[in-house]
RNA sequence: GCCCCUGUGGCGGAAUUGGUAGACGCGCUGGAUUCAAAAUCCAGUUCUUUCGGGAGUGGGAGUUCGAUUCUCCCCGGGGGCACCA
């Protein structure tokens, strides 16, 4: 019998569907393990062969637990909320909950064919109200809490306010942005819309205002992602920044503990090290300066106190809400002019430009605290608005963006730090000695640092500090695809949670922002008025309902809980998570803040979400480009065989993507068009019909391949059924693990997939011969023996490693090996399918039940371990080197100590000749690999 | 500019973590089989050579008996942050 991958993986698909073999239970005897994929968004597009790439390697290590005697949970689901639906909806009128179901079914087929072991029966959709429930719910209990410093914990807002009635705000120590302190008096007199607005400066889910991209031509707002050089992606129409009120999250509140929490998580380097520049803590001091002629006071963060004295002047950014209120009459017309240029100019423009020095002069003076010297006042864009506290203390003498600054508009410098001692270093290494520094004078600047915080918080003008980089994350989308907020205004605007939960989307046919650009749940305005209050109609991110769908996997259909805290005891947390490396900042650190959320309100019993994270590489795809002229010719485009473009010199070429169907030789150097080819071409757009094509000597087209992302609009979209059409699953994932390193990026590339259809080919035919079942239950010898434990020894050590390309090439050193001692026989078989069995599931279930075995071989439960005994040889034959190089060799007992051999070694008389008359300084014995012997 | 990762045959990539560099696969070259092709099998495949060897893991130094592996400098590629006070 052949092998035909076809026949038995449909066979097995339905063998497990039948028999639930991948069912999960929340009670077991065993131990448990929670494999966790990053689930994917149902993009219309399909799966495609880069997905699957973290997903096989998730799958095998899932199963390697499993036949290890792991209860594992690994389960999937789909992130069904996001704007691609949303689009699709506003262009064909298809309601997006209708395509997001239809690409759902689409992925689900495609995961299954790939022989997945999913426990289906947990799948969680981000979008059913079912879910979306608790993710309100979760919503409203972050608004319910606010962040109490002197525990560290998110503590209840109604103990808040009891506090308040008490004693006001004045021990109250909690991350807030309330500045004003108050009394319990005068809080009891508020009104009640005046008490919320002071509650939202404590509430860890708060309003407030902050700039969205808004786009007047489109009427919407825009992503990050579709403005493109300061217009919209789509229509090219200009963005501006516009001011809406928003709901945000207070992350910064847990910027400490999701900083020290890094240290308890095994996750690479790189990504901790992103994360936390990404939090960018920073130690200093906040410092207040005094303004001449006002009342108000400039707050400032700086990391060096100790320059203070060398602080000449001050700059704030444009944005800064003093600026107006400080620019003097004469000074009016030039900050005007510098707000409309800072304006003008992008935020990609603000950035690349570092070495333009602008700025504009309002007039206003502060006082330096410490010299007393006056600090003119300055609005310049290289200050950020978003970055502490906006504004400034310029230091030309230390900084050199202040340093250019000065020298620019001729501001003042005073040198602060002697560095004569510490030729060559910077004075952001902290070396050197201060000067020109009054009571600071003599000291090293670590020590002048301590001494300049003191002081300031003596005189009672600042205090230390530390600062991160990290900002609260806006959490208002103004669209309709996502969770609606459990939030209704009275008529005072004072929101209140809506405790009836779901909140669900209310049907629309029309998905376009209204006319005067509200979101486009405005439309829906009984939904909106119901009860008599008013609904907020923006909805929420994509991250939040990815930021705990791994908890409700653990009890998906619980209908009165999250998931029960039996199932969150037993489950505790995810211990291996697997997906791209893309999602490194955004999803994992509001996910980790969300858990943590929940850890103090007493939900979950771990401290981080997941224990260990891998990064899968991206799979990239090979991009095919026709070259086409940018002129028309005769009113036809003209498109030029890349080998024929030197012809066209000085005349300007664009390229186009080309379907990769059409194209021969697909992903090398000298892939084409060919005469068939061009005429599909043709029929694919109108455009192309009648163009020109340029060919070469043999009727071709060359096209130009360049690496790049698997993307529809490159239309180099692989599907992974094509592929497993031809190969089989097993061959599929055997080959995407073979390709390299799964942290590492590849192009995808067909060809060597024939290499692995060959081994799986070998691997069958130790089982049968034409008809016949070649397996023998003769004892195996010792040479087959050594085989099979030499690669149990290696999969194993490999498979805790995730590296599964090396356990690949073991397999098929292995099969090669069996093949050379013409071995079918059970014992030595037996245990290598039990070892292939994660790696290829489907072809190890036919094989082990041609074994005689019954059930699974999937839910065995003994994964083969190995027996160093059949890999000790009797005797090793050792090179022998003299000062490194190979001059002969020897052969010893193997069970020898390094010592026996030194001496063996030395006693040849071989050895003796070779080191004739010169000292042996020592010998060095590498067990199992050389014996060196150092002379001379 | 700063931070992280990375550089090995024609290609994807191995190297037990300092111990025989190039496993395994692709490709290529021979050969067997075949009327022929596909498929399959066997052998070879880092470069160089006067067939003794010699050189060799981006380049240069260093530590070591010994370096793809550790240290420093430089160059190239990828990613992240970005006027961060």
């Amino acid at each position: 019998m052949d092998y035909q991958p076809s026949a038995i993986e449909k066979k097995w698909r339905q063998f497990w569907k039948e028999n639930k073999v991948y069912k999960t239970n929340n009670e077991s005897d065993k131990p448990k393990y929670y494999v966790l994929d990053m689930f994917p968004y149902p993009s219309g597009a399909g799966l495609h062969v880069g997905h699957p790439l973290g997903y096989i390697a998730s799958d095998i290590f899932a199963r390697y637990k499993r036949l290890q005697g792991f209860n594992v949970l690994h389960p999937m689901g789909y992130d069904a909320f996001g704007l691609p639906a949303e689009q699709y909806a506003i262009q064909t009128g298809v309601h997006p909950a209708v395509s997001t179901a239809e690409n759902m079914a689409r992925y689900r087929d495609q995961l299954d064919n790939l022989g997945f072991c999913f426990d289906w029966d947990r799948q969680v959709n981000t979008s059913d109200p079912n879910y979306y429930k608790w993710t309100q719910s979760i919503f409203l209990k972050i608004f319910g809490h606010y962040y109490d410093n002197k525990t560290q914990k998110a503590t209840a807002i109604s103990d808040l306010i009891t506090i308040f009635e008490q004693e006001g705000n004045f021990n109250v120590e909690a991350a807030t942005s309330q500045e004003e302190l108050f009394t319990a008096d005068y809080w009891k007199a508020l009104s009640p819309r005046e008490q919320e607005d002071i509650l939202m400066n404590y509430r860890l889910a708060y309003r407030k205002t902050s700039y969205v991209n808004w786009c007047e031509e489109l009427g919407t707002v825009l992503a990050n992602d579709e403005v493109k050089d300061g217009v919209s992606e789509r229509g090219g129409y200009p963005v501006t920044k516009k001011p809406m009120l928003q709901w945000a999250l207070r992350i910064t509140a847990y910027a400490e503990r999701l900083l020290t929490g890094l240290d308890n998580v095994e996750f690479s380097d790189a990504l901790k090290t992103q994360q936390q520049n990404w939090i960018g803590r920073s130690q200093g001091a906040k410092v207040f300066f005094e303004i001449d002629q006002h009342d108000e006071k400039i707050e400032v963060f700086t990391t060096r106190p100790d320059t203070i004295y060398g602080a000449t002047f001050m700059v704030l950014a444009p944005e800064h809400e003093l600026v107006q209120h400080l620019t003097t009459a004469d000074n009016k017309t030039a900050i005007a002019e510098y707000l409309a240029y800072t304006n003008s100019r992008s935020e990609r423009d603000r950035m690349a430009d570092v070495k333009t020095v602008t700025g504009a002069f309002t007039g206003a003076y502060a006082v330096n605290p410490a010299s007393g010297k006056p600090m003119p006042i300055w609005i310049a864009d290289y200050v950020l608005a978003g970055y502490g506290t906006g504004a400034i203390m310029a230091v030309p003498s230390g900084d050199e963006r202040d340093a250019r600054f000065a020298e620019k508009f001729g501001l003042g410098i005073i040198q602060v730090i002697d560095q004569s001692a510490h030729e060559g270093a910077e004075i952001g290494d902290k070396v050197g000695t201060l000067i020109n520094s009054g009571e600071l004078n003599g000291l090293k600047v670590k020590a002048a640092i301590k001494k300049a915080i003191y002081i300031l918080e003596e005189k009672g003008i600042g205090e230390g500090k530390i600062n991160y980089r990290l900002r609260d994350a806006n959490f208002s989308r103004q669209r309709y695809w996502g969770e609606p907020f459990p939030i209704q205004y009275d008529k005072n605007n004072v929101p209140h949670a809506v405790t009836d939960l779901p909140v669900e989307l209310p049907k629309l046919d029309n998905f376009k922002p209204t006319k005067e650009g509200k979101a486009p749940l405005a439309r829906a305005t009984d939904w909106v008025n119901e009860g008599g209050m008013t609904r907020e109609i923006d909805t929420m991110p994509g991250f939040a309902g990815s930021s705990w769908y791994f908890l409700r996997y653990m009890d998906p259909e619980n209908m009165e809980e999250m998931f029960s805290e039996k199932a969150v005891n037993y489950w505790q947390q995810v211990d291996l998570y697997v997906g791209g490396a893309e999602h490194a900042v955004g999803h994992l650190m509001y996910s980790r803040f969300w858990h943590k959320f929940l850890y103090d309100l007493g939900f979950v019993p771990t401290k981080e979400p997941y224990k260990k994270l891998v990064n899968q590489g991206m799979l990239q795809g090979v991009i095919e480009f026709a070259y086409v002229l940018k002129e028309k010719q005769d009113g036809q485009m003209v498109f030029v065989s890349a080998d024929k473009i030197q012809e066209y010199e000085g005349q300007e070429m664009t390229q186009i993507p080309v379907l990769i169907d059409f194209v021969s030789d697909y992903g090398s150097d000298s892939s084409y068009l060919s005469a068939e080819g061009i005429e599909q071409f043709r029929n694919w757009r109108s455009d192309y019909k009648n163009a020109q094509y340029i060919t070469n000597a043999a009727g071709n087209l060359v096209t130009h391949s360049e690496v790049g992302k698997i993307s529809k609009s490159k239309y180099n979209v692989i599907n992974p059924d094509d592929v497993v059409a031809e190969y089989g699953a097993d061959c599929f994932r055997l080959y995407e693990m073979f390709l390299g390193p799964i942290e590492d990026s590849k192009p995808w590339d067909v060809k060597g997939i024939t290499g692995v259809s060959k081994f799986l080919r070998k691997l069958w035919a130790l089982f049968y011969n034409e008809d016949q079942l070649l397996v023998t239950k003769e004892k195996a010898t010792k040479a087959e023996l050594k085989a099979l434990h030499t690669v149990i020894k290696k999969i194993n050590h490999d498979v805790e490693q995730f590296s599964f390309n090396t356990c690949v090439a073991a397999f098929m050193i292995a099969v090669n090996d069996l093949r050379k001692l013409n071995c079918h026989k059970e014992e030595i078989l037996t245990p290598l399918i039990l070892l292939l069995a994660p790696f290829a599931p489907f072809t190890t279930e036919e094989l082990w039940h041609k074994l005689g075995n019954e059930g699974s071989i999937h839910a065995y439960g003994q994964y083969p371990k190995h027996d160093e005994h059949y890999l000790v040889e009797s005797t090793v034959e050792y090179p022998i080197c003299i000062n490194g190089k190979k001059k002969t060799t020897a052969t010893f007992e193997a069970t020898a100590t390094k010592d026996e051999l030194e001496k063996q070694t030395l006693a040849l008389e071989e050895v003796q000749a070779l080191i004739a008359g010169k000292t042996v300084r020592k010998v060095i014995v590498v067990p199992k690999r050389m014996v060196n012997i150092v002379v001379g």
